[in-house]
DNA sequence: CTGTGTGCAAAGGGTTTGCAAGTAC
DNA sequence: GTACTTGCAAACCCTTTGCACACAG
């Protein structure tokens, strides 16, 4: 539905603009975390920097968080409600399939509080799981 | 010393050459994770492919293993003794320093045993932490 | 001597920057 | 009308591949 992608473009105050709305709707659709590359084969005709740059926004304004995976490309996922404009909660581990190589959040599995040693501070903390998903493992 | 890094080559069974004794000696004198440009610095003067060969060679040997620290560039650090050829043991923590970019091993903090949903099978796993290191705190 | 390592050239993928034209508001 | 977005060209960085020569064992 347009009306969501666009709900979520006016809640967070950025313009509505068509490349905008397509790469929303691709993110809205898909379950597993999305890559630059994919989106580029999903909005063929649409320009590659254009895209780079509206994951960049989408990031910066709180609708999509990285999700490290240990790959060399770069994966976003939708975010949740309580992600704002300087908060990302994005707590869960992240689980890179190595056949498909495919991204999944996994909600059930909380990234752990550590324990750092003397000196040093955290801003943030990723699990990364990889192996074999449940379509490739089926 | 030079002894140690041709003790560790020829433990693995590879054959001992001028440019492998470098990089080994490169990270026997490092305590932080390094990566392929690090080397490139370090060794001004060796080819940059051979450099990705060496460090590939090293992995595949069991010497080195690569730290999974969210960067878009590998970083390897030396395996212990209890890694061999084919069983990497090296589950522990990775903290990667958002200011010097420096990428640390943390033994002290274990990658915890996660259970999976049902269908994904794991090979393995990774705990990454971001933020300051003790240098760049003090 | 034989198989492996090294260096060079080239190419491929991911990502960023600069600028001019187009568009949301 | 103004500031932001888009598209295109170009560049940058990381990494891999192919081939010829050098060298360890």
């Amino acid at each position: 539905m347009k009306h969501q992608a666009e709900h979520i473009l006016a809640d967070n105050k950025i313009r509505v603009t068509p490349v905008r709305l397509k790469v929303l709707e691709v993110f809205l659709g898909h379950k597993t975390a999305i890559s630059h590359s994919m989106l580029e084969e999903k909005l063929s005709g649409t320009d590659r920097v254009t895209l780079y740059r509206t994951l960049k926004s989408f990031e910066e304004n709180g609708i999509i968080h990285k999700a490290v995976d240990g790959t060399n490309s770069a994966r976003y996922a939708l975010c949740h409600v309580d992600c704002s404009h300087h908060q990302h909660v994005d707590n869960h581990a992240h689980f890179h399939c190595e056949i498909c190589d495919s991204t999944n959040c996994i909600q059930e599995i909380e990234v752990p509080d550590v324990q750092l040693p003397e000196g040093f501070t955290s801003s943030s903390t990723h699990l990364i799981i990889k192996g074999i998903c449940k379509n490739c493992n089926s």
